[in-house]
DNA sequence: AGCCAGGCTCTCG
DNA sequence: CGAGAGCATGGC
């Protein structure tokens, strides 16, 4: 068994940070079991199985991660990055904090939320299959869609009790069946962009890496250029896979809602003016919109 | 029953 | 460009 610590820097409310993988059904990539989480990584092909627990207030978790048998210093990297992601450490929350305080509309919300972080999606495909499902249905019938692919194509694993799925990989989804997606009730547009995407992956056409290297409107374009991935997922991808900072989904329904409810923008508003109002929040505006969403739900 | 859901593509003025 | 239609399904 070996052991891995991680450094949490600023607080962390992990219950309400995690929270967004329950709120709309069962997630098959995540099994919780009291105060801990398995999860399944794939490194060099092979299917990793890892425990994350964690222990301590909001102002001083420990976080410390368990992968059975002697981890290979790739594992450990891998795990390690994973752990950051799910549990958004790499996000510079003091810093926000020490700007949201003297915001009238972030204020309040910041005191309420103390400690929640976005949580940043594993994968490339993960992230862009997470999109598409969710685009213009209700989430709870969106997260199914993405329950379904998993239990279908990802690779399941255990860890002392829990089971659990990675993620497929993009060429086995590239070599899905549209008639398959459409068995599990993808509409024939979204069965189209889910194999697209992965087959964009899989070929290199579509490089994850390459796309953490470049800047945001790079991003944005070279993903509005894959079918089924307009500004919406873009935005979302750079907020909850690249973790940037000065992103906005502004054209996201429940982000139009908050900035109505918190900021007093018109219903009607167009997208540019809720990007113009959330320029204000400059490198921030990515745990901004959060904590607003958040306000939303209570 | 009917409206709406954390959009995207295509077409047409 | 901006507007509008079509997509297809489930939740409530």
């Amino acid at each position: 068994m070996s052991e891995i610590a991680l450094r949490v820097r600023g607080p962390l409310d992990v219950a309400a940070t995690l929270a967004r993988y329950r709120r709309f059904g069962d997630d098959p990539t995540n099994a919780f079991a009291g105060d801990s989480l398995v999860r399944a990584l794939r490194v060099e092909g092979e299917v990793v199985p890892y425990e994350v627990r964690w222990s301590g207030p909001v102002d001083d978790v420990r976080l410390a991660a368990r992968v059975s048998g002697r981890a290979r210093a790739r594992v450990v990297d891998a795990v390690t990055a994973d752990v950051e992601r799910v549990f958004g450490l790499g996000f510079d929350i003091d810093g926000f904090y020490a700007m949201a305080k003297r915001d009238r509309v972030l204020s309040p919300l910041v005191r309420r939320h103390h400690g929640f972080r976005p949580t940043l999606g594993s994968s490339a495909l993960e992230s862009l299959v997470g999109a598409i499902v969710a685009q213009q249905v209700n989430l709870t019938f969106a997260f199914r869609l993405r329950e379904r692919l998993v239990r279908r194509w990802g690779t399941e694993a255990s860890f002392a009790r829990s089971r659990v799925f990675a993620f497929p990989e993009p060429s086995t989804i590239a070599r899905a069946l549209l008639a398959e997606l459409r068995a599990m009730h993808y509409s024939q547009r979204k069965a189209e962009y889910v194999i697209e995407v992965a087959r964009a992956l899989a070929s290199g056409s579509l490089e994850a890496a390459a796309l953490a290297a470049s800047d945001d409107a790079t991003v944005i374009e070279r993903l509005t250029a894959i079918r089924g991935i307009g500004r919406w997922s873009a935005d979302w991808y750079l907020a909850r896979h690249l973790g940037r900072g000065a992103v906005c989904p502004a054209g996201d329904l429940a982000v139009r809602k908050a900035f109505v409810r918190f900021c007093g923008i018109a219903p009607t508003a167009r997208e540019d003016a809720i990007r113009k109002r959330s320029a204000a929040w400059g490198a921030h505006q990515n745990l901004a919109i959060h904590y607003l969403l958040a306000g939303l739900r209570t």
